[in-house]
DNA sequence: CTGTTGACTGTCG
DNA sequence: GCGACAGCCAACA
């Protein structure tokens, strides 16, 4: 059993509801470390297809992990899919979209 | 084992 | 408002 930060990030990452988003220092906080934010970032590196990272972005609402996936418009054409309105790599009504799993999941 | 890097965030100037 | 520094921990060379 490994409680740790890494499996942590992959089941709250799917765990974000449909049509929301969440941020990497939102997940580690929910983790109980704010900093630990890098940490979210590595594991999605990983990119388990079992995750969806596309929903998760930095504080400021930019798809900052686009250039990890396949392309460069992948991560937008698929926020945009979930209903979420994508614009020059960066999450419009992010502040209403934003899903926080200290709160919602809790 | 040591050092650098990394999909980040918060604080200071 | 923006630039620079620090903190966090794990993986890789």
């Amino acid at each position: 059993m490994k409680d740790n930060f890494f499996d942590k990030v992959y089941e709250v990452s799917r765990q974000i509801p449909a049509g929301r988003i969440t941020s990497y220092g939102a997940i580690g906080k929910y983790l109980g470390s704010a900093k630990s934010a890098r940490m979210v970032g590595w594991a999605l590196n990983k990119c388990p297809i079992d995750v969806p990272a596309h929903r998760v972005v930095n504080r400021k609402g930019l798809l900052t992990g686009k250039m990890h996936f396949s392309g460069t418009s992948l991560m937008q054409q698929l926020l945009e899919n979930e209903n979420i309105v994508v614009v020059d790599s960066k999450i419009i009504d992010f502040d209403s979209l934003f899903w926080d799993p200290s709160k919602e999941l809790l």
